[in-house]
DNA sequence: TTTATAAATTAACCTTATCTTAATCTTTGA
DNA sequence: TCAAAGATTAAGATAAGGTTAATTTATAAA
C-alpha cells in the first residue's frame, strides 16, 4: 500500500518521502519539513502515536493525518486527542485522502498567496513585492525575506539567531553581524517613506514591529 | 438535532451560538469570532457551500467542519476543496466530532497563553514588555530574566544559585553580589510603580514574589 | 566566458546601555 | 551588641547594537 500511495501521489504531483518503519518515519519528520504527514497506525519497531507523539512535541504546527485500521470512535478520538489534524480509517478512498491532504495544505499555502501589513507596510508575499505608503520600493532578497519575518511575527521580539534560522539556508554559519547590517539597510528605506521607526530594536532580545 | 448538539457542547464546557439558515450563519459568522464552526450543508435559505464560501473569503484561518447526510467521496472533496478543514458525514458520533473540534481548537489555545501575570505585574514574554499598572517599564535583558524568573515560580523561595543557573549563561562563573545589585535595580523600579515591596528576601535561602 | 552590476558579508570603528565589581552602609537574629 | 547576610551606590568594564566603507560573492548581460 506504502508504494502504491507513494506512485498515486508522485502521478498527482506531489513530492513524497516515505518509511517503512516508525523509527525512520520519526527520524524524517525531525530532519525534514513536510506540509502533510500520512502516518499510519501500525507500524514496526515504533508504534504510531508514539511517532506522532514526538512529532508534536517537535513542531506544533506539523500537520499529521492519521491513517488507520481501526475504526471504532474511541481510536479516533484517541488520535485526534495525540495531536493528529485528522484521522482516517481503512478502507479508505484516495480521491478523499488527497483531498484532506489540499485541505490541511490549503492554509500553509494560502498563506504565501495573502498579502501581510502592519504600521503602512503591504507585503505582497506572491510576488515579493513592498508597498510603503503607495510607494512600490524593491528590496533585496535577504532584505525582504527579513522584513517579511518581521511583520509575519509582529508583535513579538525576534532575536538574531531566529532570524539567521528562518532567512538564511541552514548550512551556513554567520554572525550577527551581517543582521545588523541589513536592519540598517531596511531601516534607512523605510525611514524614507514612512517617516518613523518602524523597527525597534529590544535591547538584549531582538527585533520587534508592534502590532497596531 | 441543532439543538441537542448545543446542548452537548454547553455540557461539555463549550460556549456556543446557533443558527437555523444560511443567512443567520454567515451573519453571525461574519460578526463574531469562533475558534471552530460547524457547518451543516444542508440549510434553508442559503446552501451550506454558499456559506462556506463566504466565511472562507472573508477570513482565511476560520476553522470549519461540515456536517452533511452526502457522504459520498465526490462530495468530501468538493466540500474539503472549498474550503473546510474537516468533513464528517452523517450519521456521526459526537464524541468523534468532539475529537475533531479539539484537533481543529488546539492550535489557536497553543499560541494564547504568552502573558505571566502576579501581584499586579504582567509580564509578556512574546514582546518582553512588562506592565505595572499599565505602566510599560523596559527592564534590561538580565533584569528581565530574573523577575520572569520569579514571577514563573511565585510562591517559591528562589536562591542566587538558582538564579544563577537559570538566568546567566552556563560558561559564566560569577559571585552572588551580581544579583543583589540586579535585584536591589529591580525593586527600586517596581516600588515606584507599586508602592510595595513585591519582592520578599527570605533571609538565607534567597528571594520570592508571593502568590496572591 | 567575460564583464558589469547588484547584493551579501565582513571589518573597523563608534556610541551607549547594561553588567559587574568593589567599597560602604544597613538590617537582622543569636 | 556584633557578626553575617543583605542592600545600596557609584565607577570602571563589557558587550550589544549602529554605521560606514571595503571586500567578497552572486547574478545577469553581452
Amino acid at each position: 500500500m506504502l508504494s502504491a500511495l507513494k506512485r498515486g501521489f508522485i502521478k498527482k504531483g506531489y513530492t513524497v518521502d516515505t518509511a517503512c518503519d516508525g523509527i525512520t518515519a520519526s527520524y524524517l519528520a525531525e530532519t525534514n519539513v513536510y506540509d502533510v504527514i500520512v502516518l499510519d497506525l501500525n507500524l514496526p519497531k515504533k508504534d504510531g502515536l508514539e511517532v506522532l507523539e514526538e512529532i508534536r512535541s517537535r513542531n506544533e504546527n506539523q500537520k499529521v493525518i492519521i491513517l488507520s485500521a481501526r475504526s471504532s470512535v474511541s481510536d479516533k478520538v484517541l488520535g485526534l486527542d495525540t495531536g493528529a489534524n485528522d484521522y482516517m480509517s481503512k478502507p479508505f478512498d484516495f480521491l478523499e485522502l488527497e483531498a484532506r491532504i489540499r485541505s490541511l495544505a490549503r492554509r500553509e499555502y494560502a498563506q504565501k498567496d495573502t498579502t501581510l501589513s502592519v504600521q503602512g507596510i503591504v507585503i505582497n508575499t506572491k510576488n515579493k513585492k513592498i508597498t510603503v505608503n503607495e510607494t512600490v520600493i524593491n528590496f533585496p532578497p535577504k532584505e525582504y525575506a527579513i522584513l517579511e519575518y518581521l511583520v509575519k511575527n509582529c508583535g513579538k521580539v525576534v532575536s538574531s539567531e531566529e532570524l539567521i534560522d528562518h532567512v538564511w539556508k541552514s548550512d551556513v554559519d554567520l554572525f550577527s553581524v551581517s543582521v545588523k547590517v541589513h536592519i540598517s539597510n531596511i531601516r534607512k528605506k523605510l525611514l524614507k517613506l514612512c517617516g518613523k521607526e518602524v523597527i525597534k530594536t529590544v535591547r538584549g532580545f531582538g527585533y520587534m514591529i508592534e502590532k497596531e
